[in-house]
DNA sequence: TCTGGGGTCCTAGGACCC
DNA sequence: TCTGGGGTCCTAGGACCC
């Protein structure tokens, strides 16, 4: 049995902890260079307002019906979710965390102490007394219907928000009032195919053939399939699975057409990664950097391409793979376009307890190498002016932009919230 | 003028091997 | 006119997730 625990709204939820006076209020969440709605209250719902909406076209309009509006503070979001997950880890003895706002909880022996139902609500009122946040509680014996029960649970006031899906005759009447693009593993592509030969439910999907859906579709819909009729084929993820890919992008806050400043930008990306792949404790031995122009520019030329290069050994230091990241993006960077996007991904993972050195690799690199890291890397922990290399550069007029943001109350000692 | 970022898994097709 | 069979590995691209 599985518990899938989901928060409700998570960023827009996050920016309330703070800010109590925006209870009840229109409240949403904006994606990087305060581009889009990535995430948006009840309220803001009820405005007509929707995922994705650029700002730029629904600013003025609701800004004058009185929403408030957030750039994204990712350090706000993270530690909260950390609280959430610590605390349901006290609650389950096992938990896989899926993303910012969710995780899966094993509730393999539970149901013989405690009543589901019950359980589910002790979560929900547990997370909301500790961290202030909302969130619903999904019960099922596989994972696909704990995503249904949370489902049931966000769109059904009456459930509380704790929906249990142990009885299958409970499953077959949820499985009923729920659109079938809404279940976990069925995208955009998938749903018009579906839909093609008559597919509307959920229900409609648990009931097909598992061998005709292997052979007309693939797969992976097979086990959807076979899970949605409570047959459990995904399991609990091994937490300690460890990344098999870095990848820091990011779209410039204006156009860049020259070199410099995209060597400078993705120069920046490079030491972000790399410092993403130390906290993992990992060395790569590929660095891929690709560039692209704004495909939204109709009228402007458009050109995208990518590079790679592999390393003379798996390394973590950050010289190494800004030096490399610049090596490819020189291969591949064309004058005359107006670029709005690069980033770059780093491949092909070693631990960073065993080093294979190579003959050829300079020495000078290898001798102090970790040290160096380690001490940057400490330093740029601290909450202290951070630490970087001259190729990231100083100004950054290309980064992004971030106009509405709220402080870091959790993470920055000065942004602290004042009780007066 | 202004349209996000970071991941995983699967599959088809090409290169290569005996 | 005629040109095998079977296998592995790698990569690019598609589809999905939040």
């Amino acid at each position: 049995m599985f518990a899938l625990v989901d928060c409700n709204s998570f960023y827009a939820s996050c920016e309330r902890v703070f800010r109590p006076d925006l209870k009840n209020k229109p409240v949403v969440v904006l994606s990087n260079n305060d581009g889009c709605v990535v995430a948006l209250s009840k309220e803001a719902k009820k405005l007509g307002i929707k995922m994705c909406d650029p700002w730029y076209q629904i600013e003025s309009a609701y800004t004058k019906k009185g929403g408030y509006a957030f750039s994204s503070n990712y350090e706000l979001y993270a530690d909260i979710s950390a609280r959430i997950m610590t605390t349901l880890e006290r609650l389950s003895p096992n938990i896989e965390i899926y993303s910012i706002d969710e995780a899966f909880l094993d509730l393999t022996g539970v149901n013989n102490c405690q009543n589901l139902q019950d359980f589910g609500m002790q979560c929900k009122e547990t997370i909301k007394q500790w961290t202030g946040m909302p969130v619903r509680v999904g019960i099922a014996p596989t994972k696909t219907l704990s995503k249904i029960a949370s489902y049931g649970a966000k769109y059904y006031p009456a459930t509380q928000g704790v929906v249990d899906l142990s009885k299958p005759e409970r499953q077959k009447k949820l499985l009923n009032l729920v659109p079938v693009q809404e279940v976990w593993g069925v995208g955009r592509k998938i749903h018009k195919r579906l839909n093609q030969i008559g597919i509307r439910t959920a229900l409609d999907l648990a009931m097909i053939d598992t061998k005709y859906v292997r052979n007309n579709f693939n797969i992976v819909l097979a086990k959807t399939v076979r899970e949605l009729r409570g047959e459990p084929c995904i399991g609990l993820e091994d937490q300690s699975s460890a990344k098999k890919q870095i990848v820091v992008s990011r779209t410039f806050s204006k156009k860049v057409d020259d070199l410099r400043t995209l060597e400078e930008a993705v120069s920046d990306y490079a030491a972000r990664a790399a410092a993403k792949l130390r906290r993992e404790n990992r060395r790569c031995l590929y660095v891929s950097v690709f560039i692209r122009t704004n495909p939204f520019r109709t009228q402007d030329r458009q050109y995208r391409n990518s590079g790679t290069t592999r390393l003379i050994a798996p390394t973590s230091d950050t010289r190494d793979i800004i030096q490399n990241a610049k090596k490819s993006l020189r291969a591949i960077y064309r004058s005359g376009f107006n670029y709005i996007k690069a980033g770059i991904l780093l491949s092909d993972f070693y631990d960073d307890q065993i080093q294979q050195y190579d003959f050829f690799y300079p020495k000078e690199r290898t001798l102090h190498s970790d040290q160096l890291m380690n001490t940057i890397d400490k330093i740029n922990k601290k909450g202290l002016p951070p630490v970087y290399f001259l190729a990231q550069g100083i100004k950054r007029k290309w980064s992004m932009k971030r106009e509405i943001q709220s402080p870091r109350y959790t993470t920055s000692w000065n942004d602290l919230p004042k009780v007066s």
